[in-house]
DNA sequence: CTGAATTAGTTTGCATGTCATCCAATTACA
DNA sequence: TGTAATTGGATGACATGCAAACTAATTCAG
């Protein structure tokens, strides 16, 4: 059930392909937390920064939709991670604040997710994987344009 | 807007982000055909076997659950896309075969996706492209070995 | 040959991402 | 200043992926 075995993927699939895999391998690792890819990549985002951040930042900062990013934070808020204030310059906003629990939690994910891609890369080039990260993120960029440019015509 | 300014992402959210933004660019493509990148890759891939497909096999061939499957090819068959056959060998099994409508739309599609992946790349050293691939696989590899072995342990 | 295990396909429930739309607050401008 | 446009957030609908449970057909063991 090898992959080499079948016709050249195009890149768009193995790209697709990649993330659900990797997607399910950090799942895996999260089961015992009660967490998922999802809701980690926020947590680990509000740890980082020192200030409070607006869900517009961090939407913005994961490139997820804010639509997507209001449901997983009703989540982590319901699990005690992150509490949700008001913001004093501009009351529409709100002021993501993660809680002790949560920063404590935000650095065992660190760590698992450091692990997992060392567990990974275990035996790849790094200047093979600094490359590859180069040209994604790249990709990346071209594909916002590409998007931003198809949408609002 | 750039990516650069932020924090260096790990390579697992690259990819993910990498995953998210081609599908929008793909189902933005896609949105005068009334289809989506989860409906376009059966259908290609029907269109390049000969023989009809098994859905066992089709799911295999695209890495996907079967369930998904399932679901992808109702769609099919509605827009009277694929049909499914029985298969004289074993009665549980389907045999999906492509009808006229869908090859001819099939053959539209690899043509557009030849076009998006020539233009999404252009500017890029083939060289480097193909590198990306190759380590892209070997991960995907990497990860399906792990994720088997982490479920059914 | 008969019952157990396996297999192909389906159904259902859940998580996640996107879009369209709505509301309230803010900003811009005439 | 008063109204229009914009912005932050929330909600609902839909697509998609996965896992678990289910059905029907096949295979395997005895």
């Amino acid at each position: 059930m090898s992959l080499q075995d079948e016709p050249p993927k195009r890149l768009g699939s193995l790209i697709g392909l990649a993330a659900r895999q990797w997607r399910r391998a950090v799942d895996l690792r999260l089961q015992p937390f009660d967490l998922t890819e999802a809701t980690w990549m926020p947590l680990i985002h509000l740890a980082r920064s020192k200030e409070p951040m607006r869900q517009k930042d961090l939407a913005a900062a994961l490139a997820l939709d804010s639509s997507s990013v209001v449901r997983v934070l009703n989540t982590l808020e319901a699990a005690g991670l992150i509490e949700r204030g008001e913001d004093e310059e501009d009351r529409r906003a709100k002021a993501i604040i993660i809680t002790s629990a949560g920063r404590a939690l935000a650095r065992k994910l660190v760590r698992l997710s450091e692990d997992l891609e060392r567990e990974l890369l275990a035996g790849f080039e790094p200047g093979d994987v600094a490359a590859a990260k180069r040209l994604l993120e790249r990709i990346c960029d071209q594909l916002l344009h590409f998007n931003v440019k198809g949408r609002r015509e």
